[in-house]
DNA sequence: CCAAGAACTTGCACAGAGTGTAAAAATGCA
DNA sequence: TGCATTTTTACACTCTGTGCAAGTTCTTGG
């Protein structure tokens, strides 16, 4: 890692931001999150130490700690970018939209090949490891708390002020545990297939599973469309 | 810590288990647990050792570590007896009833001071502590884990067969989020105070919680009673 | 282009977590 | 009481996570 990058005329510099150095760690963290997730695929949870990590992405056992701060913690960004998509998407939803409906629409845009297929794998190989269980319940937590500052924006943006700290909470933690009762149904039925047909039952899940919510559960009517 | 214990002339023996061993272990669990709440009182998160803990619950090293499997383990039963608790409450209530409907009869049963006391001072301590969150986390995750089993075999019994898997996972991690949400916000104005008014707060929220989710979160009519 | 300084990496040392093992102590049972 | 079973304990060992100081690489201003 990092001996002398072979200084490629760097012809365009895009405003801003992305320097050498921020290229570099942003390149090294991305070695290190997949040389574990290799060391995963290949001897399965448990089975590596962080030494291992460290000598897969070329780089000493000290600086992996300066990235992160367990090997869990490294497997753990690929949920924490699959999450971080599903915030952004939900970011990008009109204000004055009923938090469901953006909830629906941002977990929607998440049923795709490119965005599903690393959680997903990742979700198999966690599946029986306690440790990795655990930081993926810290990411979607993570999440969570982001939901409850971005509706509280949207909330201060367009109603003034005053509003609802339970509401607010339980609202997003709902959302949230309902997400991931859509994914983990689609993981138990599906495991790790992402055909079409697999990706548009995922997609309905997600928007049953926010139906559910908006309904309040009702037990009659069991609910929208096509379960197969 | 087990250095013969005096032998009390042991009248009864109520029925099958509470043997000597299991006693035993039951007192030396617990013994390690308060240690555990001691030491985190009188040092703060972080600033003591599994050894420490050992000594002051007058065991050796090994021992804590076949009870449980860290700092944060022990710790968390408390987390965990608040939880089963709850459970358990909830196991109680007739069959034919909405679940929601039980849940907040089950989650309204845990607003007593004796209960709550214990878990309001964990979690007052382990505020700052990530590690100590994520062990939280897990704790509400299992009792999730359970929810969903108490509630499959309630459907099992009440409707034949043939039940919606995300409907189940769905309902039960919006429940525990809701209850986690109420449990937040009260802890968040109220601190550990256990007083009478704050304890009934903390119910109303629970039901407030409850009635957000039975309601589908209607962003209108700003849900019920006596807030503050 | 280059020197000074900031940011990053690395090796080293050390405290502590967790686990296997085998011997010793406690307990159960006949 | 004596033997079988379970539990505790000491010991040794690997791995984690962190402080520190010396070495590298990048940035920046002259």
């Amino acid at each position: 890692m990092s001996t002398t990058p072979p200084a490629i005329a760097d012809s365009k510099q895009p405003a801003t931001s992305p320097s050498r150095r921020e290229l570099n760690k942003a390149a090294t963290r991305q070695a290190i999150s997949d040389a574990a997730l290799q060391l995963l695929r290949s001897k399965g949870p448990g089975n590596f130490t962080v030494e291992d990590i460290a000598e897969a992405a070329a780089i000493s056992r000290r600086t992996f700690f300066n990235y992160f701060s367990s090997t869990e913690a490294a497997l753990a960004s690929v949920t924490h970018g699959f999450l971080d998509n599903a915030l952004a998407q939900f970011r990008l939803r009109p204000a004055d939209e009923p938090i469901l409906e953006s909830a629906r629409a941002a977990l929607v845009q998440l049923a795709d090949p490119m965005t599903v297929a690393p959680m997903a794998e990742l979700y198999s190989l966690a599946q029986s490891n306690p440790q990795l269980n655990r930081s993926e319940l810290e990411a979607w937590d993570h999440c969570t708390a982001q939901i409850i500052e971005a509706a509280r924006e949207r909330f201060a943006r367009t109603s003034g002020g005053e509003l609802d700290e339970l509401y607010l909470r339980a609202l997003a933690g709902s959302v949230i545990s309902c997400g991931k009762a859509a994914m983990d149904v689609w993981f138990a039925q599906h495991g790790a297939d992402l055909s079409a047909k697999s990706l548009s039952k995922l997609r309905q899940l997600l928007i049953d599973a926010m139906g559910l919510l908006g309904s309040g559960f009702t037990p009659t009517a069991n609910l929208s469309t096509d379960r197969h």
